[in-house]
DNA sequence: CTGCGGTCCTGAAGGC
DNA sequence: TGCCTTCAGGACCGCA
């Protein structure tokens, strides 16, 4: 499930490949995963790629933009070679290579939309966890106003956007914090960390390229796994020693999600 | 406000 | 070997 490093990781590798080229053609093989009118989009050029919490939005040279959401199983792909494979729901075709949307449980979705609906979407989100806006104090006050579990809490989009299971279950063990807290019973010394935690493991999730878990479907624009989950400390480890105090993890189910954490340190 | 459960969809995993 | 059932999971929606 690509998550905030997964998607920059997309992000910044498909600037590098699709800025200033232009769209030479669009196949639309599921229709479900395409919104719009794909052909509107045929002569533009890519003026930059952009990321939101988990959605991609490409810029064209027109006043349209291209917004991309992976969901559970999404990819991007770019080459020059024929990359088509049985999941590929769109292809662009670029003057210069072909950028393959490949989506296997088809919930992802592209979708051109206009300045005010892309607008509209990116305000739904919450603060991007590396922006200024997501300060302690932010994270703190959000928690504050919080009765559930506090789990849920870095799952909402709303409240910030980015985090998915992955990095909620690793940032939660790094701050030594139990995923069925109520977020209102954090203490500040306690929020803070967690607050610190977030951007720790978000970073060494972008820094490792991402996470291609065993499930995860993850690749790269080159079709790379990432390495991050060889860095993980409670995702999947259930039944695994926990590597700051040697108790064994565990997994439940918390909002209908796997839950990893370890009984013993977080609290 | 909170917490359910259903929906989309498919491959993998488990049962027999 | 192979068929059948179950299930995860991001975001959203409806219901209690």
């Amino acid at each position: 499930m690509p998550e905030l490093p997964e998607v920059e990781t997309i992000r910044m590798q498909l600037e590098k490949q699709i800025v200033g080229r232009a769209i030479r053609d669009v196949v639309v093989l599921n229709p479900k995963s395409f919104q719009g009118d794909a052909m509107k989009m045929v002569g533009q050029k890519v003026t930059n790629v952009q990321r939101k919490g988990k959605m991609i939005i490409v810029d064209l040279s027109g006043t349209l933009k291209l917004l991309i959401h992976l969901k559970m199983s999404g990819q991007l792909v770019f080459g020059d070679s024929n990359l088509e494979s049985k999941h590929t729901r769109v292809i662009l075709k670029f003057d210069k290579g072909n950028l393959y949307f490949n989506d296997m449980r088809k919930f992802g979705w592209i979708k051109l939309a206009s300045e005010s609906e892309t607008e509209m979407l990116s305000e739904k989100l919450g603060p991007e966890p590396f922006s200024k806006e997501f300060t302690q104090e932010y994270l703190y006050s959000v928690c504050q106003k919080w009765g559930r579990p506090v789990k849920l809490l870095l799952m909402d989009q709303e409240k910030v956007s980015g985090i998915g299971n992955i990095y909620a279950n690793e940032a939660l063990w790094c701050a030594e914090i139990s995923p069925m807290k109520r977020a209102r019973d954090l203490e500040i010394e306690k929020v803070q960390k967690l607050h610190k935690c977030i951007l720790e493991v978000l970073e060494a999730g972008i820094k490792y390229g991402g996470s291609s878990a065993k499930d995860e479907t993850f690749v790269d624009v080159y079709g790379e796994k990432g390495h991050a989950q060889e860095h993980f400390n409670v995702y999947q480890k259930q039944g695994e020693v926990c590597n700051r105090c040697g108790k064994t993890i565990t997994k439940s189910m918390l909002g209908g999600r796997g839950t990893y954490f370890c009984p013993k340190c977080q609290e």
